[in-house]
DNA sequence: CGCGGCACTGCTCATATGAGCATCAGAGCA
DNA sequence: TGCTCTGATGCTCATATGAGCAGTGCCGCG
């Protein structure tokens, strides 16, 4: 009987009849010890895989590499579901854990808007934090042709969070620069943006620079703005803002009519959490991590191969 | 944070990062007996699945469950590959395995024919024993289309063991009792039936009772005689004798013109190998292992979960 | 209000396990 | 043949683990 059989068979009896090593060794003539290194054999050969099945599971082999590799102060990676769908929710139950867990526990956080983020703040629990201050960072009210998604995340957020919110009461773009520059000088919004500025935690997700994207749908851009966006290296968006591979802005006109927080403002906070899911968003993500935009990702597993996989 | 959350998070430190059960507690905030007990929890629910991957694994479980619920002596049990094609190579696989354990070493060993016991053969390694004596226990030389797998099947066991084989020449079922009668008095037919019913251990298989059967192939049924022993109750053939679900001879007039073993003398042998393969054969393995016919039983996951499944 | 039952905790102690080390057998070579 | 090197073996000993037990707090019930 060669190494290989012995191990299968020691394996076997280890785990599936939970029998003792030396049981083992006396049952196949073998001594304990060899038994044992057997064993270990059969783990490092991959004979025995050791899974753990839980859609709260996570890949903390994963996690370890990201932060290393990209300089992060965290990282969660959550296992692909066998069905690809799903997978948001999945990521969106680790960022509300995460959040839940965060230490310390942030008296103001600064939020953005968008379909993920919404999955995050339905997955709160109740009592989440204890008067926490929720401050949106990029504009969105009104347009948005789901009334209210931006207003309701973020106030949704606040209340379990036993807090209150502060909204940001102005479109994500305008039109005119001129426009925007009025608006900015406005006391009620002006005094939003410093709050947004002060936060001490910021929890932002990306968009991908397709005509599906929120800012499309919600009407703030035209197709055809973005598909040229998209030709001169956008390669989606980050709080409102366009950016290429690299993390800068595309079209600093564009940006100048963007209202809301800055990304150097994002790159110098002590923490910003970067939710992401999806096949379609490892580019976004990608640009994201590597220009320094987070401290702290969450996301699924096949987006970390993604980025671990660069050369 | 829930307590199934945390047996999660522990199943992942414990096994994804091997840490210890109190390094565990201390980065958790519990006791370690809390992490020891969550830990027990997980593997008790499911969260962390254990699962040897080898194609020479087997299913121990399973096994002794056979081995309680019919009595066997030993019973293998092989996991089915992903794709159902090779499930014949597997159990081929452990019953060359088997017998190159077995203890005693068999003296003289029984074998009938058919294509599972020559993949059994072709996978027995070269001096899997000293000085075996191989004897045929069925008829089937020369009728057979694909001449001579019978007699190589035996010669090949022999030869890899070191020692000689035993044909036994004779058709398998002749078409006239007396012709049958008359052959069994040949001395030298006579005599190897004396050593077939005086082996210590036997190997066979069995074929399902439709037109695709060996039997049929081998020219020595026609495809209507096979309807009509199915129509009988026939749910497939053992060395050759046709059996109903209870194990009992269908037709005593076609057995009493096979030549070869009877059913009896495997019925009381102290040493009966039966190795069996695939869903097609879910029913007569059920025929085979109920009525007693076997002491040894290698099969498939798939096929000892129909056994099981039996109320 | 008091009591028994029950689940849960953290302990003690026996046992199982892995790291590190001395020993040994066999291959390769002078 | 005798030598050295290498890889495997079985040991000692420190550590990790699980079984069983006593203490604790909570609940429902009289």
């Amino acid at each position: 009987m060669d190494d290989e059989l012995l191990s299968v068979r020691v394996a076997e009896l280890y785990y599936d009849e939970n029998k003792t090593q030396d049981e083992i060794g006396a049952l196949l003539g073998i001594s304990r010890w060899k038994a044992g290194r057997l064993l270990s054999q059969a783990r490092e050969n991959g004979i025995v895989r050791i899974e753990i099945v839980h859609p709260r599971a996570r890949r903390l082999t994963a996690e370890r590499e990201l932060r290393e590799r990209f300089g992060l102060a965290d990282a969660v990676v959550v296992p692909n579901p066998e069905n690809s769908d799903g997978v948001l929710g999945r990521v969106a139950q680790a960022a509300a854990d995460y959040l839940t867990s965060l230490r310390p526990v942030p008296r103001m956080l600064g939020v953005s808007w968008g379909r993920t983020l919404t999955e995050v703040a339905e997955r709160l629990p109740d009592g989440w934090a204890t008067g926490v201050s929720v401050v949106q960072i990029n504009g969105g009210v009104s347009l948005n042709r789901r009334p209210g998604t931006a207003a309701t995340l973020a106030s949704t957020i606040a209340q379990r969070g036993r807090g209150h919110v502060t909204l940001l009461p102005s479109p994500a773009i305008l039109e005119r620069l001129s426009t925007k520059q009025a608006i900015e000088a406005d006391r009620t919004v002006a005094e939003v943006l410093a709050r947004a500025a002060s936060a001490n935690a910021y929890l932002f997700s990306a968009g991908v620079g397709d005509e599906q994207s929120a800012l499309v749908e919600s009407g703030y851009l035209q197709a055809e703005e973005v598909q040229e966006l998209a030709r001169k290296g956008a390669i989606g968006d980050v709080v409102g803002r366009y950016i290429d591979a690299n993390g800068n802005i595309v079209d600093p006109a564009l940006d100048e009519r963007t209202v809301g927080l800055g990304l150097e403002r994002l790159r110098e906070a002590a923490t910003a959490i970067f939710v992401v899911a999806g096949e379609t968003k490892h580019d976004i993500a990608r640009a994201v991590v590597m220009s320094g935009l987070c401290t702290v990702l969450i996301t699924d597993e096949s987006t970390a191969r993604a980025l671990l996989e660069e050369i």
